[in-house]
RNA sequence: GUGGGUGUAGCUCAGCCGGUUAGAGCGCCAGACUGUGGAUCUGGAUGUCGAGGGUUCGAAUCCCUCCACUCACCCCA
């Protein structure tokens, strides 16, 4: 109960059958994303502190209070990555992105870390899934990074979620829009609590995210992010919306949507479900055009996201795991072992994708044949999903004949087969 | 960083106005059934009652401190 080693706090292990989902819902990222033809990038854990301050913002919170910082023992301040965009940009110059095909299309899976006090659907240790494209300044890149990642929500089996959009001005556009924010709400600033308040001053734009209701009353009438874009942005805008509705992806505008890093320009999407508490946003991304030169690269457009994966699996519809065929090998006692592995291997060799598990625990048949009735019947402990079961019992009987029985359990029938047929797929 | 809630078996929890050897369900193991099923019945194992201190003849129960978990705020995926 009290074990003298614990997992740190806002980290957790992932057992199965917890870990097998998430090994499903990124292999399915894979497929979707490879689709597109999207190649998986790994960049490291550890990044150089400056490149978070830089790229995410040197007055965000996650820059601010968030980060695991520490000193190496040369003295170089080192940062946990609290998120992925910064690396792959950064990997990206460092490998001379400008000898690389255009588009360059990314995507990543991986841990991230954020030291903030865990709650439901927010931890530690979390894992972001991504993907950006890099090298394509048109609306069409937005359009088709939504239009992917509506696919892959698809692929699990999501019918009704909806896109939130809306634009946030880049560069001069966002002080422009900042200070008309704050003219706006000074005046009425004693209405604010002490949190909105302070804000206000330091970072405006944050007030669209309050869940205080005199915020929002306040906020009413208050100006818009579209009206300061510059017209090729704001008919980038327009653009990406008229894509969207012709690829027949359900979207709804909000202009109360203002996402957390620095770094995005113009587009800004993100997707919340109801069922995960306070933490709601499962994902979020946006076009960011400044990046790649404030990082000290040449102005590369991109646009990208990044998943929550964590929250995803918490709220999937269905089971993104593929059903398989477990064969459960079950000796009549432990003479019966050694015979048992050859037929478990056999079997394997001519099954690819089943399951072949031996039960090692000298139970028996009787008990076996209870155990496999349970992981058919739906063990919420076993690692798979599985379809069927197939008892294959191996006892002295069997091996002096050499061959097995075979009972597939949903169909309560049996029989008898040579060990030499095992290799080759029978029938079913 | 701030506030609330909760810590008792592997899991979910009861017991908490102090009173003998600390309980239930589920799960696990064994038997009924020495070679065939999710059932049933019978039996069994498992606890530093989160930790430390205090009050008391006596503490899972009352008090204090600490720790952990959890939810919410802040912020975000």
């Amino acid at each position: 109960m009290s074990p003298a080693y614990r997992a740190v706090k806002g980290t957790r292990d992932l057992l199965p059958p917890e870990s097998e989902k998430y090994a499903a819902v990124e292999s399915i990222a894979r497929q979707v994303f490879g689709g597109y033809g999207y190649g998986e990038i790994r960049t490291p854990i550890l990044e150089s502190t400056e490149l978070f301050s830089r790229s995410v913002g040197e007055t965000t919170d996650i820059v601010h209070k968030e980060m695991y910082t520490f000193l190496d023992r040369k003295g170089r301040s080192l940062t946990l990555r609290p998120e992925n965009t910064a690396g792959v940009v950064r990997a990206a110059l460092e490998r001379g992105i400008d000898r690389m095909p255009r588009p360059l299309r990314l995507w990543y899976a991986g841990e991230q870390f954020r030291y903030e006090r865990p709650q439901k659907g927010r931890y530690r240790e979390f894992r972001q899934i991504g993907a950006e494209m890099i090298g394509v300044p048109g609306s069409a890149s937005d359009a088709e990074v939504l239009v992917m990642l509506f696919d892959f929500l698809q692929r699990l089996g999501f019918i009704d979620l909806s896109v939130t959009l809306n634009c946030v001005p880049g560069g001069a556009g966002r002080e422009a829009f900042a200070d008309a924010l704050r003219s706006h709400v000074r005046p009425r600033a004693r209405r604010l609590g002490e949190d909105d308040r302070r804000r206000v001053e330091e970072n405006p734009l944050r007030l669209f995210d309050s869940k205080d209701p005199e915020t929002k009353a306040v906020l009413e009438g208050a100006p818009t992010t579209v009206e300061f874009l510059d017209p090729e942005a704001a008919s980038h805008y327009a653009e990406v919306k008229e894509f969207l509705r012709e690829s027949g992806i359900p979207f709804t505008e909000s202009p109360a949507l203002v996402r957390g890093l620095d770094y995005y320009t113009v587009t800004v999407f993100e997707v919340v479900s109801k069922s995960l508490g306070a933490q709601n946003a499962i994902l979020g991304g946006g076009r960011y055009d400044n990046l790649f030169a404030d990082l000290g690269g040449p102005p590369l457009p991109a646009v990208g996201f990044a998943i929550g994966e964590d929250r995803l699996v918490e709220v999937l519809p269905g089971d993104p795991r593929e059903p398989r065929e477990l064969w459960y090998v079950l000796p009549g006692s432990p003479e019966d072992f050694p015979y048992a592995m050859a037929v478990a291997r056999a079997l394997r060799s001519g099954h690819a994708g089943a399951v072949v598990e031996t039960d090692l625990s000298g139970r028996g048949f009787a008990k076996g044949f209870t155990r496999a009735s349970a992981i058919l019947a739906g063990d919420a402990d076993y690692p798979f999903r599985v379809s069927e079961v197939r008892v294959v019992s191996v006892g002295s009987q069997e091996r002096a004949e050499q061959t097995v029985k075979i009972k597939t359990l949903s169909a309560r029938r049996e029989e008898a087969v040579p060990l030499a047929a095992l290799t080759r797929r029978s029938r079913t």
